[in-house]
DNA sequence: ATGTTGCGCATTGTCAACAATACCTTGTAG
DNA sequence: CTACAAGGTATTGTTGACAATGCGCAACAT
């Protein structure tokens, strides 16, 4: 059992991981709002730590693109625009269209079985009022999720679901960009899933890249009736 | 004029980010062995200055998957093998791809010029013994890295320049896999060449895909003759 | 009233010392 | 001779203090 399990003391990982990945959260949660200061006295008597750790922490989210840094004037929050939301659904689309033709090439049986079962989930708790939260079931959290990882390829599965997915996240906390495309999401899953299951590569990865088309026009579509 | 060119004091960046930049810099080179220990006494006597900017390097490199840590046994150079070299090249086939097709279709006139030049050059100075390092000419140091540009979407070039081709380089340091497959490298980049230069969206991603491909491809050949 | 200049304060950048952990050497037992 | 254990040494993790830079407020001049 854990020794301390609600302090971030001694867990196999240095301080300035885990800070990162609690200020990583808090970012992409919205919590912390764009542009906002993170001072590093601040979060050092905030956990109880020395400033070391929390600027290794910081330093790490720069990397991450979470904060941006001005000389001598320490870090704030990332703020996104919708340009950049684009950008990055662009290089999603190209990104996972590769992903679902590996998977439909490389998935094992039982990986198609349990994406079989996602998609089946999400399908009969549609009605409800559910949206994922990125950090609630990290391991299988979404049938985009699992598909990257049934690609096989590590280090597409990286930029995917920890570099452009977190960013991702963070426009839309920014923006409050709940899509909400209704059924039509689901109707564009399954077609993914069934090419997938029949290991079709060539159809998984042009349902799939057909799929983040639409989900990118569906935000311009919204920018532009905003505008 | 610099007040202190040769030493890293003061450039308006601060000391973390310049000690990542060299040592990324030494470890894309090959000048830090695969695997190699990365003390930070060494590391802080050898830049003069104390252990807190390199550890906040190290963790910033750390991030780039440049380096590894293992708790509390400090930082080691990345080794790859040859199948993260695979994988990565898997990935940058479809991004590439997608550069390609971005680029034909959003490259300015003067961008189209240049990347014309480029591939003269590389044409004509195409006998002598030149492999272009890494930070030789970072502005425009390749052909790929011009169209990564004229593809117009900064969150491409990012992963693809600043995530991707280090870490790749890194790989091919580590294995002495130069490539050289001599004048058929030409005669695919002059087929994009004029795809881009037509405008022409769907051939330039074909060509690039296949460029790409078969660069892949010689990898995989290689590494059968060796084993 | 507005723009500017100077000072004081807060925050960041850096450093050296302390605590904790891992590694290596040495010695001993089987 | 090899395997294992124990202690010492070196390295990492962390902390608090010092130096330097930027920011804000106030006073002054135009």
């Amino acid at each position: 059992m854990n020794k301390n399990t609600n302090s971030l003391a001694a867990e196999n990982r240095e301080r300035s991981e885990v800070l990162a990945s609690i200020l990583c959260e808090e970012i992409i949660k919205g919590q912390l709002k764009p542009g906002e200061k993170l001072s590093e006295t601040a979060i050092a008597s905030r956990f109880s730590v020395s400033r070391g750790p929390v600027r290794e922490a910081l330093r790490r989210l720069s990397e991450r693109d979470l904060v941006v840094f001005s000389p001598n004037a320490g870090a704030r929050v990332m703020s996104t625009s919708l340009t950049d939301m684009l950008n990055f659904l662009e290089i999603r689309e190209s990104l996972e269209a590769s992903a679902a033709k590996f998977a439909a090439e490389r998935m094992t049986t039982l990986e198609r079985l349990h994406l079989h079962d996602l998609y089946e989930n999400h399908n009969s708790m549609f009605s409800r009022a559910k949206q994922h939260s990125y950090f609630k079931s990290p391991e299988d959290f979404d049938f985009h999720y699992a598909i990257a990882k049934g690609a096989k390829n590590p280090v597409l599965f990286k930029i995917l679901c920890e570099d452009l997915y977190p960013r991702l996240l963070l426009c839309r906390s920014q923006h409050q960009y709940i899509k909400g495309r209704g059924t039509k999401v689901l109707k564009e899953h399954q077609l993914i899933l069934q090419a997938i299951e029949k290991g079709d590569v060539e159809l998984a990865e042009i349902f799939m890249k057909r799929h983040l088309h639409s989900a990118r026009d569906s935000l311009k579509a919204s920018i532009d009736t905003l505008k």
